[in-house]
DNA sequence: TCAAAAGTGTTGGCATTACACCCATGA
DNA sequence: TCATGGGTGTAATGCCAACACTTTTGA
């Protein structure tokens, strides 16, 4: 069991992902020490002896943004012996989704944490480049057939923002008439009587009926 | 960094799904010692200081079938606390799938080694009772999208052999002639000059063009 | 000749797409 | 009054599901 090779690391990463300015951002921090040192990557850390995994991921989303209750779910664990130089790290990434606005980063230990858009996304140290990929891909396949966006809206939001989120996200206009039918007529949207004052023309505000994930062809 | 705690082991784990006897089958193995002797489980075992995930999940399975070259994909890291009452253990499992007869289940370091059909599965160690339901839950849903069925099948097969096993995976019957039209016109197929000669009239046997997971619409 | 599986096209309904005009407001 | 985004319905298309009979073989 306990043989001369030291155990490995176990850690959690995070792609916190929310749309900010027309794009789609994600939380980097700078590594603080070891070889990777200055170099840009995904908030983690290690395991506690007595926390899950989740927990972990939890712990650590807080921490950069003082964030609770947020969609988190597990993408993959990333385990190649030599994807970190410094020591043998395995790393369980999860993927984050918040609402613009909400979050303030918090540096904690790291020396700067930056929202960085995706498609501006610098050189990144382990292989958190595939992380990257993996996370977007996941997002935007998970978008199609569950409620997932909710989580990257506030609680209250007019159909106009909630398609701009689709559009960003997915990188492609959608036919405003098309998916006000197909979002009003899945049952998931609660109208509120409030409306939404801006420049021009007011807008409905609607809310989510449960922000709870549920599987439900959305596109 | 390193308290007094021990440090999590990592392992794998390998749920292997074969099709035989008109069921989905699972190979299970009893565990040999520990607070769960004698229980079932899922193939796994630790990660080698050297080794990948993956390369640990394909020694294993190759430990346990002799197989090489098989279709293997993460499913996801179960890493509670208390998962294991003997030790901190986080396990990566992954999910593979070979053909019927091609395997001779080998016990190793295992009491037993068993196929046991999904749908009578034992009570099970740890948490896998949780890793099977999300395994089945992976393969169905990932059936409707990608060619992966290639892994269940032997290298050549009749169309109603494929069909038979999309059946028996989702548990429903399919029209015959609109699933030979979908498959036909995937353009994944490639029709041999043999055909299979049984009791009844004789099918036309194909084989698939490639055997790499490819993400199309097949159902 | 009979039983059992292989093979083959067409049709109707439903869902998705494409598309253009009027409305309400603040500046 | 004008610029800007909010709000609404219909028609054409394509996709998917439903459906039955003939063929080939071994027994």
């Amino acid at each position: 069991m306990s043989g001369s090779a030291p155990a490995p690391i176990v850690a959690v990463d995070v792609v916190i992902f929310t749309i900010d300015g027309g794009r789609m951002q994600t939380l980097l921090v700078q590594v603080p020490d070891g070889p990777c040192a200055g170099a840009w990557a995904f908030p983690g850390g290690i395991v506690g002896p007595e926390e899950s995994l989740e927990e972990a991921a939890r712990r650590e989303l807080r921490a950069r943004t003082g964030l609770r209750g947020v969609y988190l779910e597990q993408l993959r664990t990333f385990g190649d012996p030599d994807r970190d130089p410094q020591a043998r790290v395995v790393s369980t990434a999860y993927v984050a989704l918040i609402a613009a606005k909400t979050n303030g980063a918090r540096r904690g230990r790291y020396a700067d944490v930056a929202w960085v858009p995706v498609d501006r996304l610098p050189r990144l140290a382990y292989d958190h480049k595939a992380m990257a990929r993996a996370a977007v891909e996941r997002l935007r396949a998970k978008l199609a057939y569950t409620n997932i966006v909710y989580g990257l809206l506030p609680p209250t939001f007019t159909l106009s923002e909630l398609q701009r989120i689709y559009e960003i996200i997915l990188g492609r206009p959608l036919d405003r008439r098309n998916i006000r039918k197909k979002l009003l007529a899945s049952g998931l949207l609660c109208a509120l009587e409030r409306q939404r004052r801006g420049a021009h023309r007011p807008a409905a505000l609607y809310r989510f009926a449960h922000r709870r994930p549920v599987v439900v062809r959305m596109l």
